[in-house]
DNA sequence: CAACCGCTGTGACCGGTATCACCACATCGA
DNA sequence: TCGATGTGGTGATACCGGTCACAGCGGTTG
């Protein structure tokens, strides 16, 4: 990949913006590389538009730039002035709103194919979320003016990003109804760890999962404090309903979690 | 207006399902009056198609039919298949959603001019919210067949569709914060009612604002039970921050309540 | 190596709130 | 007219979970 032009990200420590950090950007017209980019991405089929007419493909490789990101940087900020949408390709990345008095909840981690401020780039209000790249990502880029003139040429695209924007709309509604209408902490951990990503499930041991977070990021996902996540993982490993080796964990009981989870 | 044909709608009690009843409903292909009474429409500017080109307006109508609910009717219900849009004429709806145990949270009341069940119509996915009607209404409803045949013909269209969804996922990631990220019920009662569509300000007396909601209904939008968002009314009064006339609440200490909601 | 940092693990405490159990009132339909 | 029903108001109580305080423990970095 070559690197050519830049532009910046912002890098925050703790919550709080340090500073403005460049990171290394291709020149905009090397569209074959990102088209070549996108045919070996493993998450063609859920991607956006790498299933659009030839010609607009082709376009869309002429607007998008590829840029690394290492962890810790920052994509967006919420309240910023949407500048364009971010496709990440490969690793992970952040995504949570906080409020003045510092607390901060955590909506996804978002995963390689996922379209990133599209609802402020299509909208043109401010980033809803702030966007941090927790695993080291590769992200392609497109600005906002650059997008919505391609999606006023494309019909066909304008019509996938309104299902893209439905279904992350759906997904919100899910995480609200598990913050908003469950009594307990260990009913919406029970939650979060049911939902998680499930890894191969490996026969008697029970089904094996990747849990990269932090116990305090885990408790902003869910609305609680650190502490009471501690307890509430201490209490399940002690009902035989979890084990946790390094960062992987395993679901010893997943009927037992699914009846503290009961919906 | 007039009624020819017949579609059918949901009624609930209590949130459980009773039965059907079936609304009036309009023949499709008298277009022109449904011109007419988005023309009359006093929310025409925010209205999603109404500034659309005259062919698009006109296929719009031809495929749009109106309806009547009264008080208490469903729209649609959470988990239903799609099967179609309802474009908010007047009156007000209820969108809920409610857990396995009866708790139910509500998501907002929708005014006119909204377009109702948007994301399940253009995803696929079953409607993710229930559509009550609180205040008698009037919508405009298009089947899910037509209204995405429409959207591929009219790039244009789809894309204000992508726009209106952003829209609404920026609002339910606000509705998320609110509860997600607040200590205290007193606080997000203060927010919600802070974010009232205020009246006009009535002098030195405060801020008139209408609330037909009951205490049951606020708590369930703010996430907290009948009790406490009583007695937090009653707390509040005796700050001298509120005061109730019937349906009409009037702010009298805008800032006392600011602070109470601090972010 | 020591110093430091971020993460996990616990104990103690106590305040906010859900819950239950009532009562008072208004509205409405039989 | 009289229940039935929905709504607002209030007290008593239990308890979950937030907060504070601190300790152990691996890393990393000077």
């Amino acid at each position: 990949m070559r690197m050519a032009s830049r532009f910046q990200g912002v890098t925050r420590v703790k919550g709080r913006i340090v500073g403005l950090e460049t990171f290394m950007r291709p020149p905009a017209p090397y569209g074959l590389e990102i088209i070549e980019s996108c045919v070996k991405c493993p998450h063609r089929e859920e991607r956006l538009f790498c299933n659009l007419p030839e010609a607009g493909v082709k376009r869309l490789a002429g607007i998008t730039s590829s840029a690394s990101y290492p962890r810790g940087a920052t994509l967006f900020v919420e309240g910023q002035a949407p500048r364009g949408v971010f496709i990440l390709c490969n690793g992970q990345v952040k995504l949570s709103t906080t409020s003045a008095d510092g607390k901060t909840l955590i909506l996804r981690i978002a995963e390689p194919g996922e379209v990133l401020g599209l609802s402020a780039t299509v909208t043109g209000k401010p980033y809803e979320l702030t966007a941090d790249v927790v695993e080291p990502s590769q992200a392609n880029f497109i600005s906002r003016a650059e997008f919505l003139s391609f999606l006023r040429e494309h019909g066909d695209a304008a019509l996938r990003v309104a299902q893209q924007l439905g279904e992350t709309y759906q997904s919100a509604i899910a995480e609200m109804r598990n913050i908003g209408l469950s009594h307990s902490a260990s009913e919406k951990l029970a939650r979060f760890l049911l939902e998680l990503p499930a890894g191969e499930t490996n026969g008697k041991d029970g089904i094996r999962v990747k849990l990269t977070l932090t116990h305090e990021e885990i408790a902003q996902m869910i609305g609680a404090s650190r502490e009471t996540v501690t307890r509430m993982f201490a209490d399940f490993k002690k009902k035989q309903i979890l084990e946790v080796k390094g960062s992987t964990l395993i679901i010893k009981n997943k009927a037992k979690l699914a009846s503290i989870a009961r919906e």
